[in-house]
DNA sequence: GTCTATAGCAAGATAGAC
DNA sequence: GTCTATCTTGCTATAGAC
């Protein structure tokens, strides 16, 4: 008996769970649809499985979509640190976490999108949690911003800013068959590091 | 009879209607909220009705966010359009119209709010009709980033579209409390700005 | 673990009195 | 124009059988 596992196994195969398949589903249609709109039913049902056994994994809709977006920022977050790990100037390590970010953003799948579009209500307790996990997220980008060569006087904060906003909305208007994440990062840190001091 | 009054005066004062005060309450309530979290009967009692009444105005939910959003877009051209009125030289004008952009956006009211935090949903016929008024607002945009002074292969899509992202993503994060609308525009202007050509 | 069935509620929209 | 009353539909969540 491991201290992982709370209960007797209930499979031979020892996949006694479809968590994922739920998390997938509910990925795909907070994405499509919003918080809102997407219904239990319909997550529910794009996983093979009625509303009501959902609620065996998850006590509720805003749980579900906390544990997606847990998900989301992990895998941004991977991506991010995984782009870094090879690189080394600090230009090329901000061309690096851009593109990666904007890869897993605008080609990665569900669960990133959820992250920038779906978040639960103002005065929900989910709110601030949520918050709070996209803010340690961000502290990767202060730092990269705090290594730049910049002049004096340059606004560090704001240009943290003008980034992640201008990542963050490019879902608003990327369309796959223009130009991939990677020019755009390229795009981006051009019209930053233009002139900088050499 | 004039051709814009379909029907006879029922009220002494001329003002005969309560389109208005149902707008504000609207976008207050969309703004809040979002769109579907917003309630037709709590938009209707912020503004001293019941719900059922307001089908007299507005046949939809969905027009009364179209109509929202008609009136949050207009807010903002008229702004920038203002702004720009009275100021020469390429940056400049920029900074000008970011500084409306964002003073109308952030301190401005809920109006102008909706434009940015409250789309229909994907697949309704409103939503392309509403990206359309959008995309008219932004040309403002291409034409001034078409007119500053480059170097050569600068990317000025990509510049026009770091800089909408930027101002529209700072919905998320400006508090009153911070830095005010207008220095944030210089601040952004500056971070692209730098080591122009002389 | 998954099901059926349903409680309990709130939503958008309509009808017709006044 | 605004009301009350209500239709219809959909939702989250729960209870209990299997």
């Amino acid at each position: 008996m491991t201290a992982t596992a709370t209960s007797t196994n209930t499979s031979a195969t020892g996949r006694d769970n479809r968590r994922p398949q739920l998390l997938d589903s509910a990925a795909r249609n907070f994405c499509d649809q919003g918080y809102d709109a997407a219904s239990m039913r319909d997550i529910a049902a794009a996983a093979g499985m009625k509303a009501g056994s959902m609620y065996y994994y998850f006590p509720s809709k805003e749980d579900l979509l906390v544990a997606v977006h847990e998900e989301g920022i992990r895998r941004i977050t991977d991506a991010v640190n995984d782009a870094l790990a090879a690189v080394e100037g600090p230009w090329e390590r901000l061309r690096a976490a851009i593109g990666a970010h904007l890869d897993v953003l605008l080609g990665g799948g569900d669960y990133a999108r959820v992250v920038i579009k779906a978040l639960p209500p103002d005065d929900s307790e989910a709110h601030d949690r949520l918050i709070a996990l996209r803010n340690d997220y961000e502290a990767i980008f202060v730092r990269l911003v705090n290594e730049l060569p910049l002049p004096d006087g340059t606004s560090r904060r704001h240009l943290r800013l003008l980034l992640l906003g201008a990542m963050n909305w490019s879902q608003t208007w990327y369309r796959p068959a223009g130009d991939d994440p990677q020019a755009i990062a390229e795009a981006f840190v051009q019209l930053i590091r233009q002139g900088e001091p050499q």
